[in-house]
DNA sequence: CGCATCCTTGAGGGCCATCAAAATGCGTGG
DNA sequence: CCACGCATTTTGATGGCCCTCAAGGATGCG
């Protein structure tokens, strides 16, 4: 817990849009997104927040912790996005009702709750904040866009790279960075599964980057002590993420 | 040009969210969603709609023909979606201000164009259409995430399969499907930059199609007797573009 | 009819899948 | 503290999918 930018302040919503559109927004409309969040709740890996096809009445902001999008198909399951605090995980499932998808924790989450009836509210009466939801969800379409071309692109060292790299940046973002390390609690199954490929072979791909010098990443956890070289390697530009850049939001609206 | 779902009445936005969201909207919102558009142009193969970086004070809505999304990198050219008829093209460019990548003309093209000033109006005053655009943009999303599981999870045949039969689904929501082909401007190439493959891997994928008897492709023309077995070797299910099915949007809103 | 683009085919090599098996690390209970 | 069970990580071997380089054939347009 914790962004630079008013974790204290706003102990549910405080790293929502930090690093992007949060500082275009007033006080006045982020007491009101503070205020979307009814209650606190915790899960552990594998619990399931929200499955596919279930219909919600409330949608979830994440607070600590990781969460993945998975699809099932057959008996394997694919890991079609990951989310770090501060990522309104399932606003997706307000404005389309049922998720083609499920969100799920990877592991020990703690996350806020809010109701659709308030955010109907925000819709209806602060074009502001609606309009900050609304970017919100393109954000994740942005970073599903770049995994595409990963996945296009990238051998399996340099996708599993770029994914720690996105995260590195996404981390900053919020002001949560450490210097020489990233924590996750991610299996190589996981890897392999945001990937598409075997574990095996996910397993083999982060040997090459321990080989390479680049990364050591052990049960999840990278350590490097040249985050550039990182991202070179992966070919990775954050411009994506929206952040300062050539890209940033930067003019007023409505 | 013409989906069942009221092109001659609305010539540029008749095709929006057909099958999908349009049967919620009321007649006053069909209509006031027409007028967003205030003129109609045409580009041809490889015209450039909205580039990487570009601001823009007007989106486009697709009235007939195909677009990519496109992103760049070194000198290779990714393909990240596929828009048809009906889709508001870049959309996401109004909320995001820049867009992370390109949208192409695939082949011939005619497009209506949307002032942003107009957009920021019906945020303001029509939440129901506000939300309608939200929702057409997630479906966008949607889409990218069975992207990226068709890309972790399919070879190349099973890919180049999978995009027909989106692309075959999607015309069937707007009303456009002939029973036995599926016209396209695409080239081997093309193929190719939306697979992740090399340009002669695709070619050798729409030969096993062929061999395999379950289809031919000739210049991005598709042609087939059997859709269902095209669907079942591609492992499609169409439930995520949220037309009739298990997913559908059928609850009253606003 | 010439040219450019696209499609097709062959050969050799690298990335990754699968099968099989062993080692490591971690939590639990004795 | 140690023994045990389990999930995870690691390693080896074989084969398939897909890459690149190279060259030839088809198609459409001016």
């Amino acid at each position: 817990m914790g962004g630079k930018t008013g974790a204290m302040e706003f102990p549910n919503t405080g790293d929502f849009l930090a690093g992007r559109l949060r500082d275009k927004l007033d006080r006045d409309d982020l007491e009101f997104i503070e205020t979307l969040v009814t209650e606190e709740r915790a899960v552990g890996t594998g619990d399931v927040l929200l499955s596919r096809g279930e219909v919600a009445d409330t949608s979830a902001i994440l607070i600590s912790g990781y969460m993945f999008r998975t699809i099932e198909s057959g008996n394997r399951r694919f890991i079609v996005g990951v989310h770090v605090p501060g990522d309104f995980v399932d606003l997706h499932a307000f404005a389309l009702k049922r998720l083609d998808h499920n969100v799920v924790a990877a592991g020990p989450v703690t996350y806020g709750v809010a109701p659709h009836a308030r955010l109907r509210q925000a819709l209806e009466q602060r074009p502001r904040v609606a309009r900050a939801l609304w970017f919100a969800t393109l954000l994740d379409a942005a970073i599903h866009r770049k995994w595409i071309q990963m996945l296009e692109q990238l051998d399996a060292p340099r996708r599993i790279a770029h994914i720690y790299c996105e995260l590195h940046r996404r981390f900053e973002l919020i002001g949560q960075v450490n210097a020489r390390s990233l924590r996750t609690p991610f299996t190589q199954i996981d890897l392999a599964d945001m990937c598409g490929v075997s574990a095996i072979h996910a397993n083999r791909a982060v040997g090459k980057l321990r080989e390479l010098g680049l990364a050591e990443i052990r049960r999840g956890d990278l350590y490097t002590s040249d985050w550039a070289a990182l991202y070179e390697y992966a070919q990775f530009n954050p411009d994506y993420l929206y952040g300062d850049g050539p890209l940033r939001f930067d003019q007023d609206w409505l």
